[in-house]
DNA sequence: TTAACTTAATAAGTTAAACTTATAGTTTTT
DNA sequence: AAAAACTATAAGTTTAACTTATTAAGTTAA
């Protein structure tokens, strides 16, 4: 048994199908049928069931790829260690971003990102935290940009910058009139929120001081963007609450309808996260200061209080 | 990379010699040498410190050497998963017990158990409860027999046998009159009890309600073995408790010494423990059948209550 | 300090494994 | 029924892993 056989295997497993697997391998296809025979053979089992179209795996074979992920990952981070060891900045680098941050700070630092590390290749993922902790653990990202502070052991958390939440108020609203508000002129019953999974709710509700109070409206919408909640508040049906990078390319017309808080603004925290293994601290570290650089320029520092991203256990 | 290089890698660094390391692995010097120095190409690293004697890892050698335990350890479980899949009885099966289980259990089943399952081949370590659990979890365990309710989440736990506590007292101590003695006629400062570390001593300082009254003695001795604490014992310096199978073999002169506790008699709980995923379940039921019978033959049932053996948090 | 010994590296050649191209055999699609 | 899509097999090549024999370097003992 082989690395590369493991390889093969999981190539099968994922494109059920022996040539496609085999031109994604680098290989031809008998090449790739007779080592997918040899490990078979060699664990006197069956890992796929070729009378199937398309090829199914058996469900041993399930197994086994299960544990072949497993043991490729591991042996991938061998050469990250040596990465790490020699200060080589490149390789592959998985990161995760929530959705509520993806839209407006990606482009804000990848273009720039990619030319100052030609060598690294960015694989960025959009997940919600759940899955980010998840595959952070797993191995499956090498880090992530989220809302924190999060709390989990094994994972290190690297604050970028503070972003104000900015109210935004349809004319007819009282909150409308005023200069500035507090969180006590919000109503959650009339608040438009992200739809469950989105930590950007979860930390409205904190907020808010959200208390069971979910039934008094008349009607209940979430969206998964925060384009249909502008398009929603523009119709009167009530407030929603932007991230402040994500007001910066309203409408004008849209922007007069913006409200921000008073001082101590509320606000979320953002940081890269990353194992605490620290395998890529090279690529974290440059990452970091890129978009360090990046947002210096786009949020001016205030009075904040930082809104907790996780969703309070009754 | 393969994985036959890797454990070429980890031969060296456990044999710190090539020579001895090449034999091991059942491949000629040159054979190592040649896929030693290829890894390291590959790498562009130096794995060892050729120039000292013994050889040594390096730096990133080190690192390399603890991934390659991982990558070795998650490929040889590929085989596990097939035995189980083929109910095989076989292959190596690495069995923790704690230290004061060892020495009365080991010897009740081992032999009846080699001879069911020549094809298994048993590695047994004598470790505590805490290094059981942690090698457990990373898999240098396939099962271990330890005191329970541990609740871990990762383990699961089959109880084996209910084993009571039996105080073994000098001529002169009062509770030496009595035929059978209550947990209130023990105090705390006058039992033996074993070194820290072993959860039998953390098991009676639970039953005897341990309240930091430890200063209250003139003098203070914790042994590794309950040999020690008998002849200690003997010279009227305190009375200890045994787990009964222990007294099982003990001089007739001793015996005399023991005295049983009312029902419900405090007692441990005994159990085979091992990792959810169940790998080599086949294994460890017919390990637990081959303890349950012998162990009908030496305790009989009796209303015992269960005596934690984890430490009470202060 | 020289000879004997231990140990790793190198050289040359063999064996075995992995891979290729060409082709045959199935099954599915048209 | 023919064509297409796909996997398996066969034969041959290339590459990698391994062997034996030898060299080189360092260590120990005389």
């Amino acid at each position: 048994m082989t690395i590369t056989q493991l390889k093969y295997v999981l190539a099968v497993a994922e494109y059920k199908n022996f040539t496609l697997a085999a031109e994604k391998c680098f290989v031809t296809q008998p090449t790739l049928s007779m080592q997918i025979q040899k490990i078979e053979e060699e664990l006197e089992i069956k890992i796929f069931d070729r009378t199937k179209k398309p090829i199914q795996l058996t469900e041993i074979g399930q197994k086994i790829v299960n544990q072949s992920k497993n043991i490729v990952n591991e042996a991938d981070r061998i050469q990250d260690i040596v990465d790490q060891q020699k200060g080589f900045i490149g390789g592959e680098f998985r990161l995760g971003i929530i959705p509520t941050i993806m839209p407006t700070l990606l482009p804000m630092f990848l273009n720039n990102f990619i030319k100052k590390y030609p060598k690294v290749k960015l694989i960025i993922e959009e997940l919600n935290t759940d899955e980010i902790i998840l595959k952070l653990k797993n191995g499956h990202l090498d880090a992530a940009i989220a809302a924190t502070p999060l709390e989990e052991e094994k994972i290190k958390e690297i604050v970028l910058y503070f972003e104000p939440f900015v109210a935004y108020v349809h004319e007819d609203h009282t909150n409308f009139k005023k200069k500035e508000i507090e969180i006590e002129d919000l109503n959650i019953d009339e608040i438009l929120l992200l739809q469950d999974g989105h930590c950007f709710r979860d930390g409205i509700l904190n907020l808010c001081k959200y208390e069971a109070s979910n039934d008094k409206a008349n009607f209940q919408i979430e969206s998964g963007s925060f384009e249909t909640l502008i398009k929603l508040a523009n119709e009167g049906l009530g407030t929603t609450l932007l991230p402040y990078l994500h007001t910066l390319d309203l409408k004008e017309n849209e922007k007069l309808k913006l409200r921000h808080f008073k001082e101590p603004k509320p606000a979320r925290e953002v940081s890269l996260i990353f194992p605490k293994n620290e395998l890529k601290i090279h690529i974290i570290d440059a990452l970091r200061n890129c978009i360090s650089g990046v947002i210096k320029g786009a949020i001016v520092f205030q009075n904040v209080q930082i809104i907790s991203p996780l969703q309070k256990k009754i």
